[in-house]
DNA sequence: TTCATTGTTCTATGTTGATAGAACAAAAAG
DNA sequence: CTTTTTGTTCTATCAACATAGAACAATGAA
């Protein structure tokens, strides 16, 4: 797992990727879950999905600039990028951690 | 074309939709120009594309909850629901209407 | 009425992207 | 070294959606 993750600049960080990665139900949950945690793995946020498919999510939304990942041990410790995002399209993320359940313990 | 458009309520509006709805280069072109033009019908935006296609992006944008169509003799004229979204989601139409390009006659 | 304009609906096609299993890789613990 | 945990990569499959042609519907003008 020593792999090098590609973390866009926020400069290379454009609506459209961003828009499609914000576009799906699993990836909005995993948005609101780590605005809520503050930070977390991988695996602490699958719910019976299979392991490739949250890999997956965390890639589309990493190479859109939402998150980044930091390795630690075994562990890929993810955060929101929201300084970052914040500046680039002000008041877009925002307004949609605005939307997530204000109880997000209900399905875990 | 007597066809009754149906217009979603704000309380039904919601950002999953939305999101889809504004995650396409297409429909996101539409969107900066009708913010630019005020309103617009189907035929002044095709830009070489069939108006089969123009006719299925206006609807999901309208579905969505994003504009608002009129119908005037054989024209339909669209319109963004601004004050709409704006209520429902504080910020997030803004942050994308920032994005437009300034000169959107650049390709008609 | 006939024709032109506008835009929808129907249908088919093709592409993109989500899902998921399996094998693999890396790190830490035993 | 072996095992366990974590997460990626590869591959295949399936579903959702964008594209587009053709037929149709409605309005207004000639």
């Amino acid at each position: 797992m020593a792999v090098l993750y590609h973390h866009p600049a926020p400069e290379d960080i454009t609506l459209l990727p961003l828009l499609r990665a914000v576009a799906d139900p699993v990836r909005l949950g995993i948005i609101c879950h780590l605005h809520s945690l503050g930070e977390a793995n991988c695996t602490t946020l699958l719910r019976g999905r299979p392991k490739s498919s949250m890999s997956h999510h965390f890639q589309v939304l990493r190479e859109a600039g939402i998150l980044q990942t930091r390795v630690e041990g075994v562990q890929h410790r993810n955060t929101l990028r929201l300084d970052v995002l914040e500046d680039r399209f002000p008041g877009l993320m925002t307004s949609i951690l605005r939307e997530c359940p204000t109880n997000l313990s209900e399905k875990g």
